[in-house]
DNA sequence: TTTTGTATGATTGTCATACAAACTCGCCGG
DNA sequence: CCGGCGAGTTTGTATGACAATCATACAAAA
């Protein structure tokens, strides 16, 4: 064995990002900043020549988009999602769910690694809301979760809010135009991450929940016609 | 209006399955019969030879069991994804908080037609038991979760399941090889049923989490390393 | 014998092109 | 005004092609 075997290099992982990965990265973003609107019909030939690509790998990228839910076909091809407030409060609901598991399971599992990781990304956040900077808030938001996510060790449910995520970001940047929210976010995440400190899983997932109520709140107005979430979740503290 | 159309046809919804999802679907049946096993090479040409379609609606069908996380990508190409025990609990975890959720929303949402929906499946399913018809069983409590979604007015819950479903098809076939266990699950999923007539949300919620952790426990095994999903949602009765 | 270099084939990612089927839209005749 | 007809558009699918990458085997060198 040689003396680089030994050395331990990186494995290099291979981040070749076929092109359909490129395509649909572009379009959810094109739909995220809005250039492509709700209900905006995607015609292959168009988005071709726009991105000149060939069509069979646009279709690729857009079986990918297709599976995660950010556009579906209507009467003829493929249209950008409508979100009807019902998906979208339920999208809420989900993450609700989804993120109080996480958060209860990353203050029983966690490691010290990961409670650095944890310190790191909340400061980082913490910055971002300081500068107001809407991106980047949002990219530090998904890395907490991240975060969170692989110290939890679930892997599933990271998979998972990365998809619902991409259908509400419209939804999520519309929620940052209050400006006392941006506040009232850091604090309870915040919250989120001294209960992880304490390692106290239901307090975690009670910060969690809480967060995204919030958050929903925020999206949505404050009249959530399912009460749902809140009543079950209030319900379980 | 004419008489036909006041008689209350279905719309008939135009029920053109694509290539690409007929090969889907048996690619996904291929892979809960265990035909293709965890970590199979799956060979574009060869799979086209063996299905007899071009490689164009292949690709898009594979794109499509890519996102769904049925398959992931290996050094060389596609395998079969291999489900390590801890996504594999994640996956019982997050199904029981979905689950959960949905139920409690049913049992605040659900109308008449709702329930008497729920009432025709749940015999159904008693039926499929009694009879011990495998493949009869997975399909009705897949249409027993599609018209728990459809009563909780949560299409979005519906999807996730469906695709988790998907990745843990042959754990739930592996699960029923303990004869004792469909007993146990019918009357869990009677359960359900029971709280939801009595549109008790915390009962119904509380029993759904339940049947998935006992499916969980038959599945992988009296050992869940992980305790989260248990400790965490009986915290919450 | 072990390591290195090279050839060969297999497989994926991407593209261009083709064509049938389904749909849209506008035109035309009643 | 209405209803059908036809042309153009768009999708779904198939085919063939090619470069890049990977796997394997094999030959050459140390």
């Amino acid at each position: 064995m040689s003396d680089i075997a030994k050395a331990g290099l990186a494995p290099l992982v291979h981040e070749a990002a076929p092109l359909r990965r490129k395509i649909a990265a572009s379009l959810r973003m094109a739909v995220q900043t809005g250039a492509l609107e709700p209900g905006a019909r995607l015609v292959e030939k168009d988005l071709c020549q726009e991105l000149n690509v060939s069509r069979t790998s646009l279709r690729e990228a857009l079986r990918e988009l297709e599976a995660e839910g950010l556009v579906e076909s209507g009467q003829r091809g493929l249209v950008v999602a409508r979100i009807t407030p019902d998906e979208a409060r339920n999208i809420y609901n989900v993450r609700a769910a989804l993120e109080g598991l996480v958060a209860e399971q990353f203050a029983q599992l966690a490691g010290e690694p990961d409670q650095l990781a944890l310190d790191r990304v909340v400061q980082c956040l913490a910055l971002a809301y300081e500068s107001n900077d809407f991106p980047a808030i949002i990219s530090e938001k998904d890395r907490f979760y991240e975060v969170l996510c692989l110290g939890a060790r679930n892997t599933v449910v990271l998979d998972l809010l990365t998809r619902l995520n991409s259908r509400i970001n419209n939804l999520r940047s519309l929620s940052r135009s209050n400006p006392a929210r941006g506040k009232d976010s850091l604090l309870e995440i915040m919250d989120i991450a001294a209960a992880l400190k304490r390692r106290d899983p239901l307090a975690a997932k009670a910060a969690a929940v809480r967060h995204i109520e919030r958050a929903a709140e925020a999206a949505l107005g404050q009249a959530p016609h399912l009460s749902i979430g809140s009543a079950g979740h209030r319900a379980s503290f």
